[in-house]
DNA sequence: CGAGATTACATGCAATCGCATCTAATGCAA
DNA sequence: TTGCATTAGATGCGATTGCATGTAATCTCG
């Protein structure tokens, strides 16, 4: 059915096809992620993404470039991310008295409620937005 | 197999590890492009799409708002990015003599040519960065 | 024809991002 | 211990983005 050495070979344009349904499905559910949690609770869709991890991991106390590898930031955007979240009253900053250099995220109960309020509406948005075109994903 | 119902229902770790997939593909991807693109050739991933749309569309003359829709830009900035393209002299902006409030985007000769260097950068990096988690992509 | 709505694009502005750099704390070797 | 390299996180800076708005041309309806 395939030539010789094709089975792992893909056509240059279904790869640039795949791209392309990658920034587009992209660009929709970012778009559609960034008006509701903004419109509705008040979040852009990294400062929930942080607090979905925070959550959803169980353990409090993370470091800062965890959290940027966690939602593909750098450690210079996740240190202002962290900034905002602490104005907002939604995480603190701990010193780690193991290593004076390094701080602690912790998420606070308003941090835990503000999630909550918001999960539905990110898995909401997800559901609408992401699943047409991936029927792959039926269980 | 499924419960009634079911056939049509994903559950919510599916869309989400889906989501995650997604913007984890995006970003590496995304952020491979910017440094191979930025380094070889100058141009932002996209910089690069929207020449790579006018190239491969065949036709010259495009409209701003076209070219924002296809690139999932706003429409302030692709004004913006069409405007440093044509401080490269990639591309000219002409005006619609049939509707004098709109403008036509011609790419030049240069633009062509820098599009065509760039293009095996653009390729390789898609072939290399994408591939790997789908191999649904062989043909 | 003429006034107001609409459309196409440009631009002021504030927000976020990454890179480079800074500061402070730690580690390691002489 | 002392000095230098390394590491964690903060910050200055320039670049890009989206939203709101501005400007100019077109359209529509009376």
């Amino acid at each position: 059915m395939f030539a010789p050495g094709t089975l792992r070979r893909v056509s240059e344009e279904a790869i640039v096809a795949a791209w392309r349904q990658l920034l587009a499905q992209h660009a929709s559910t970012w778009c559609a992620l960034e008006r509701e949690l903004g419109e509705k609770h008040g979040l852009g869709p990294s400062e929930f993404e942080v607090l979905d991890r925070m959550v959803e991991s169980g353990h409090d106390k993370f470091r800062v470039q965890e959290l940027a590898d966690a939602v593909h930031l750098s450690q210079s955007a996740l240190s202002r991310l962290i900034a905002r979240l602490e104005r907002a009253g939604l995480v603190g900053r701990n010193i780690c008295e193991a290593d004076r250099r390094g701080i602690f995220v912790c998420i606070t109960p308003e941090g835990r409620a503000r999630h909550a309020a918001a999960l539905p509406t990110h898995r909401a948005v997800l559901a609408a937005t992401l699943t047409p075109s991936t029927p792959a994903l039926v269980e």
